[in-house]
DNA sequence: CGACACATGTAACACGTTACATGATTTG
DNA sequence: CAAATCATGTAACGTGTTACATGTGTCG
């Protein structure tokens, strides 16, 4: 439900066709969000049955380019979707926290081990994308957003695996509950965070 | 790719049938994560085609279940997935970051109150977490990990809103780039993180 | 027996990805 | 003209959701 409101938004500016919409959402996301164009039509279709997107067929001999406009109910569902804040109702899963979660009972392997992989890679990842936005600058806004948004992501799994590391060597080094929390210290003191803080 | 791996390794502990599959898959992840029944049923016969699993059909006078066991493939791809990092190259589209990127030229919008709108949400739902966080004890170790990771992730978001909002509001105030910094100091200087930190 | 929970499955749909096919326009 | 690029579309598949149908076992 999300690329379909991001094309009601771009329509929004004015009418727009297909190749068109892809490329300035690609834009939009500084190109580090890739959008297939397939989709892009696909979701036209179903805007357009829905009524929230009508087609300009017949008019405009200047090519095969089919331009679409936002209808007036188009413009009442973006505005609903830009004030209404998305159903977190049952959270979404990602994939390195399952993978923990199903690894805790997996018979032959340590969970340990699976976390901490899992951490030196999130470390990897944020070192690249803090590299990438050094050397891009601060001229683009749009990028420097998106590569912010996927840092503050990436610093937040890794400390979510941080705090599950403690959690869980606790959990299966004793089984007393009367010892004193070990202050959760990170099992490795790698440098976090490169640059993300402020 | 997730819920699939994920079956694979409840199958890993030994047979087991449709139903408790989902009911296991949902105890593992603290009853936050719900996974429809039909999903698993579909989901077994594409890892059965695909020979990862295999079912004891024929015996089991035992009532209407239907076990499946993980096959030696099924036990390589699984060690496979539990070892290497998720493709992040295309990193995930988060709704709330897709909206405010594109809210910034949407007409008739002001991207700074789709921000506020939506960090003052963030906080609540931290709280609702915390809260029953807090009500569940420490006894329910899934249940505190699923949890903490979703407190981790709000927020990491809010912390962005607040990144987007200082570059925006910046961005549309002065077009002066010699400006100094306003050394990044959040708009509203709500409470944050009620119980995140360690 | 009848009601209820357990268990399996299917249908229809939305969304997303990859790949391929087909015209139209521009450009060497 | 030939090739490359632009532009639209479709097919096949994986994943996820909701809803419905159907059978089986238990228990009052």
């Amino acid at each position: 439900m999300s690329v379909r409101h991001a094309l009601l938004a771009l329509l929004s500016e004015g009418p727009k066709y297909g190749l068109q919409l892809r490329n300035e959402f690609e834009q939009r996301t500084g190109d580090v969000w890739p959008l297939n164009v397939g989709q892009v039509y696909t979701t036209l279709q179903r805007l357009e049955r829905d009524g929230l997107v009508a087609s300009d067929d017949p008019e405009g001999d200047v090519g095969p380019q089919r331009d679409f406009r936002i209808t007036v109910e188009g413009e009442r569902e973006l505005a609903e979707w830009l004030t209404t804040p998305p159903d977190l109702s049952a959270p979404p899963r990602d994939e390195v926290v399952m993978k923990v979660m199903v690894a805790i009972d997996v018979p032959g392997v340590d969970v340990l081990d699976v976390i901490q992989a899992h951490r030196r890679y999130m470390v990897e990842l944020m070192q690249e994308w803090t590299r990438l936005k050094a050397d891009a600058g601060s001229d683009d806004l749009h990028f420097a957003l998106v590569v912010d948004a996927e840092l503050f992501r990436l610093d937040a799994v890794t400390r979510w695996l941080d705090a599950a590391d403690g959690r869980l060597a606790r959990a299966t080094t004793t089984k007393d509950p009367t010892e004193p929390e070990p202050a959760a210290s990170p099992r490795l003191p790698l440098p976090r965070r490169q640059a993300v803080r402020r």
